[in-house]
Formats: C-alpha cells, structure tokens, sequence
DNA sequence: CATGAATGAGTGTTCATTCAT
DNA sequence: GATGAATGAACACTCATTCAT
C-alpha cells in the first residue's frame, strides 16, 4: 500500500541516485521538509522521506539519529544564512523609510513567505509544543533576528521623523504578526482548496504595510482616537 | 508505565460511577481539549483523555467513535453558540464604531482568546493539512461568521462617516489576522517558557487596534504616505 | 454505528417486551441460533443476540453465563425432542423398507434439513475444534442417536431381503454424509449467492437415495463392478 | 501469557534473520493454513501465526497486508496448481472408466484429502459466510474445476457405455459430496478424539465409490428401485 | 557506506462481562 | 428482575529503529 504511495517517484529517485553521495543528507532533509510541511511531524513516515531523498530507510538513519533529530536538523537547516543578507542590504538602503519597509516585506514575501521555507514557521508553531527546545531554538535564532530586524527598520523612522515615537516591543508585532499569520494561514486553511476565503497574499500585505505606515506617520492632527 | 501514572486515580472511580451518562461526553471533550491543546492530536493518547476524564478507554469510544470524531467534536463543542449572543450584542450596541471595535477585541479576548478555547483554532490551523474536510467545516462555522462579524463593524463605521472606506475583504484580515496570531502564537513560541519574547496580549491587541483605528480614520490631510 | 444496524429491529422488539417474560431464555435462543448461523460464533456479538430477543445486554448475562454458555445451550436446545417422535414413526412404519428410506429421507429436509434447524450441524462442525467437549457432546446426542436410526432402517432392510448384506458402520455414512453435506453446502456455498452452483435440495436427496437404493438392493447377478 | 508461550523460539531468531525473503511468504503461508485450520479463522491470533513460523507480528504484516488478506492467500495457495496435473493425468488415463474413478478418489485423498489441505475446503465452507467474495473466489476457482473433472470422467464413462446415463448436474453430487463431508467431517467430529465414531477415511470413499458405481452400471434388469 | 528485512513497543478500537441503579 | 453505562483485557496493525549482509 505505502509501496503504491512512493512507487511513481521511483523514476527520478534512481536518476538521482548516480548523482553526488556526499550530497544525501541535503536531500533527505529537502525531502524531510517537504513532507513535515505537508503533512506535520507525526503524519510523516521515515520511510517515506527516504524514498523521497532517494535513499533506503536504513541511510535515513545514518544521518539523523531519530526522527526527532531529523525534524530539528530540518529547522535548523532552514533559517541561518538569510540573516546576514538582508542586513546587508539594509545597512546599504538610502531611501525613506515607509518605502524601505514596504521594500522589506516585498523581499520577505518573494524569498521567504512564497517559497516553502514559509512552511518550516508554520511547522515549527504547530510542533512547538512538542519541542519546547527547539522552539526556544528557533525562537532565538530566527524569531528575535527577525524581531531586531524590524526594530532597526521602525527605529531608523523615527529617528528620521519619518514614524512617530511608538513603543518599539509591541511596535514590532505590528509587521511580525501580519507575516505569521500569512504563513500559518497559507499552510492551514489556504491549503485547503475553499478558493474563496483564500487570502491574496500580495495584496494583504500591501494593506497591511500601508495602514501601518498610515498609522505610524506623525501628524500634526489633533483628535485621532489613538493615543499610546 | 502509563498504568502507573494512572492508577491512582482507580479511588474514585467507583465514586464516579454513579455520575449521570449526561454529564460524560462533556467531560470528555473538556479533557479531550486541554490534552489536543497541550500535546496536539497526534500525541494525545486516547487513553489518557479518557483518564483525565475519569473514566476507562473503553468509555470514551462509547461516546465518540474513534478519536478523530472525538477531535471533530472538540471542535464543534467549542465555537457554535458564541455567535448569537456576540451579535445579539452588536444589535444592541449604540456608541461610536470605533469603541465598539475596541469593545468587540476586548471581549473577544476575555470569553475566547484568554481561554482554553483558543487552543482549538491553533490546534486546528495545525490539523487543518491533515483533516481537510474538517478544516473546511470550521472555516465555514466559525471563521467565516468571524469574518462576518467583522465585517459588520467595519461597515457600520463606513456608513456612519467613522471610517473611510475601504477594500471590506482585505480590511477583515487587518482584524482578524491580529486575533489569530495571537492564539498561534500563545499556544506555541509564546508557551515555552521564553519570557523574554512572551507577548502582553491585551497590551499587543490595544496597539493593534489603535493604529488601525488611527489608519482607518478619514482626515482631510492630503500627504499621507498611503496610497491604496 | 452498531445502533444502526440494531434499530431497524427495534419497532418488534417493544411489541414483544409486553408480551411473556418467562419466554426470555426461549427468545435469547432463538435469536442467537439465527444470529450463530448467519455470522458464526465469533462474530456474532453479545449485544446483538439479546436487542434481537428485545432484552438488553445485561440480560443475556442473566440467564446465559457466557457467551460459550450461551452457544452450548444453542446447540443443546437445537436437538433433543426429535428423536423419540421420529423412533416412533419408525416403530409404525410398515411399508418397504426402500420407500421407508425415502420416506426418513424426505421428512428430515422438511423437519430439519429445510430449517434453521439445519445450521447448528453446520455450525457445530464449523466449531467443533473450538468446544471439543460440545462436539463430543453433539456427537453423543445428536449424531449417534441419527447413526442408530439409520442403521435400524438398512438394518431392517437387510433382515427383510431388501437389501443385501453391508457393513452397516460405513453404510450408514451412505446416507448420513449427504445429509450433513447438504447442511454444510447450503449455509455456506449455497448461502453466497451464486445462483448456478446451488444444489437443489430435493432433487439432490432424491438421487442420492435411489442410487444408494440402486446398489442395495440386492441381485441375482454376478459381473457387477463391485466387490467389496 | 503469550510472551511465556513465544520466548523459548528467540534464540533461533538471530540464525533465522539470515534466511533468504523469499522463504517467508510460504513460511508464513504454512504456518497460517495450520493454524486456521486448528482453530478457525477468529481465533487464530496473528502474532500466532507470524511465531509458529519463526518470525515477529511486524514481518507478518510486511508479507500480508491483513488478517484476512492473509486467509486469502492460504486459500489461494492450497488449491491452484493441482488441477492442470490432474487434468493431464486423466488425459492419458486408457483404462475402463469405473477403475478411473476409483483412482481418482484414491489420489484425492492422497494429495489432498489427507493432508492439511483438506482443512482449508473446511475452514472455506465454516467461513464463507464472513467473507462471501473469497467464497466465491473459491467456488469459482476450486469448486467449479473440481465439478467439471469430476463430470468429465462420468461423461466417459456414460459415453463409453460403462455407465448408464445420468442426470449429470446431480450426478457429479454423487462423487463431490462424499469428498467434501469428509473433509468437514474429519476436521470436526473427526478431529474431537472420540474414536468410536471416527470414520476410516480410506474405507468410507471405497465403499462410497463401489456404491455409487454399482448405482451407476448400466443392467440389463428390470425392477430396479430406481427411475429417474 | 547503503540496504531493506526484521523487530516489537505502542495505540486505536472492540466487545464480553460486570454491577450500581 | 432488568438495565445499560462502564470496564479492561485482548488484538490487529503501524512504524521508528536496528543490524546482518
């Protein structure tokens, strides 16, 4: 039965075979990603991520120690570089602000929120319970990158004039959530074919940039209803 | 292993034998909830529902078939009901549109978000991929009288010269999208301990709904750095 | 799910709770022949043996220790009375011994082999590995009283000339396996639908006595392929 | 309990580990046609069946995707092959036709009526009712062959004179009924130690054979019991 | 290194049996 | 007596993990 569930990938696994060997547990943990996004931690078989990768079960664990372990290198695996990048690029950004903002959410969308490392957030929240560890892992290594990220962009507008003062923690989960929540959304019941309730991801972003950005820019005003 | 764990609670059961066949499938689901809400459903063991609920393995599968009705129903217990009394509520209300956003966040958070219940919408946001029809049922039971809801409210303010108008569709999620990170978030990164990133959640939601008001709010300034 | 298999039985079942209440071991038995024919002992259940008698589960358990009890008493209840009145008849008869044959032959498919009677001799063969001391039981009540009647009829045949000499022990199984096939056949085979393969009873009786009775009787000749 | 039955076999397991795949199918396969036999389909428990033959519940599964599919193939396995020898050996069979059913019987019980094999055309008459495909699987493919060489060697024979003519259709009864009783019978009563009763295989089919064929021999003789 | 046959602990589910009402 | 809610032992089946080849 499971044999019938892998068989049709059997095709492009021998082809893969022949190519590089040393470049196996890059593959069990792409196929290993896949899978947990599709269809969570305990759905997933072993066996299925190895016939996935192209390899035997028994290889599978030649890697990774456990299942376990296999999902925490799959997190792990998922998130270092990127950071780097994208400072680099904002130390080198020169515009205004509200723009580099909205900049940084196009670029997150196209390089993260798009593509399936967007699954590996959502993953990671259904799982946290479960891996109280790695979510505290994952929450120091890319959750408060990310957070300091944001910050730096908000801090750089207000420093600038171009945003008001604001409380600058709770400021932050003013852009964070909106992309949590799109990648949860997206994984969850956007994957669930209701064509109608599904959410334009571009567009959401685009309002919640700018409502933020409205809310954020200074004004001379009086009589807003807002205060903090 | 389990059996000792559990056995200590064999005293009352004979005590609990007397209780009446009604009161069961309740605290069934209630135990069903907090354990699907703690360890996800995949790691919740059947028989230790039954046992947080006092009663024997057997006993539960008397009243819910198999463990996904058990969850299924977990579901339903906890959602239904609510939306009458909410919009019995807003039929009633007559203040100023912007209140009764805040108002409507406020209770939202006090009879729902603040509860166990809002471990089912993120529990459900993690099964969704493997209970699609499910996941169709709750987007249809309860997010989308949600989303009415909200709907309503943002409306009312439109009409009423309160807010300026808007795109309704994308406008729901700059409300919704809040709500619903924020049951992610608690029942994941935000229950591991990490003090550090834990967010206040009444003082999260009062700056969210703040700068939205702020953003929804018609001026007559022209040189707002919105477009949309 | 149980419950709806049972409910269709349900309307009957309170028109005869009104009625006797000492028949209760009567109709418990009644249904459980039906119920053990039908499925066979194992997956015949508990609970519907006794809806179908219209008594709850406890009551079952009331009157029958065990469901081993239970088929035991089956079995017993099924075969007793008959054989006096049928020694009986024969000790009347006062025809030819070849129409006697005939005669015990046809009243059996009608009494017997004909009725739901028939599928405890299947189903004592189908079980008798699983309660060796009920067989033993069932051969001692059952099959050896029919063996003696049997062989009192070839036997009389033989002292009166109609016959010729046998050895009446496998003789005896002359007439005895077609009856026990025929009850073999039609509650399994025969029971499956296949319209092309069912054995007509009678017919099949009939040419199974009159070949047997073929090569009884007795003759002058010699060159037959016989021998023994 | 189980585990005390089971553990004295783990010293061969390491020894067994070495045994070639393809063994185990018809390891297993044997294992399984013995058990049923024994104790019924019910009442063999898998585990059972995957230690007699020397290996762990797990392997069972990985051979056999059920119980049931298991029971499938242990029917499937004992019946097949046999007819195409058969047919050949009748084929070239140049003898009278009355010596050609007697052989016939006598290499029955041989090859089949006396071995294990015979249990499965029980355990297929005991079962039929649960599983109404395999039965007809069984009818069809068993059954019906079986009927068609047994017509084939009364068609011989009628044709070559040695036997008068016949009803056909109930003719073959004749032959297949004292083959399928003492299947039944010796894996019922037979199998219950009571010795008086037991019938002696060899004898039973010779006299059944002799009386079927003095039955079926064409004779000059008026004034037989017989007509139809 | 890689395999995949083998394992066996673990879990959902069933159902005969009990017993408080 | 009769009920039916409750029990818990039993069993089919799964799947992460091991290890001989």
């Amino acid at each position: 039965m499971i044999t019938k569930i892998l068989s049709d990938t059997c095709a492009k696994v021998h082809a893969k075979r022949e190519r590089r060997k040393e470049a196996r547990p890059g593959e069990l943990l792409a196929a290993a990603l896949e899978l947990f996004v599709e269809k969570g931690f305990a759905a997933t078989r072993a066996e299925e991520v190895a016939h996935r990768a192209g390899v035997s079960k028994g290889t599978l664990f030649l890697y990774f120690a456990s299942k376990e372990e296999l999902f925490k290198a799959v997190v792990r695996e998922n998130l270092a570089g990127r950071f780097p990048e994208w400072e680099a690029e904002f130390d080198a950004y020169t515009g205004g602000t509200p723009d580099m903002l909205r900049y940084a959410l196009k670029m997150w969308w196209q390089r993260i929120g798009a593509t399936p490392a967007s699954g590996i957030t959502k993953l990671m929240m259904s799982e946290a319970v479960n891996f109280p560890e790695l979510a505290a892992f994952y929450e120091k290594e890319v959750i408060e990158p990310g957070r300091a990220l944001i910050r730096r962009i908000l801090q750089r507008g207000v420093d600038r004039g171009e945003f008001r003062p604001v409380n600058m923690e709770h400021a932050v989960y003013m852009v964070l959530a909106p992309m949590l929540f799109l990648m949860s959304w997206k994984h969850s019941f956007g994957a669930c074919g209701n064509r109608a309730a599904t959410v334009d991801p571009e567009k959401y972003l685009d309002v919640q940039v700018e409502t933020l950005l409205y809310g954020l820019c200074p004004r001379d005003t009086g009589g807003t209803p807002t205060s903090n």
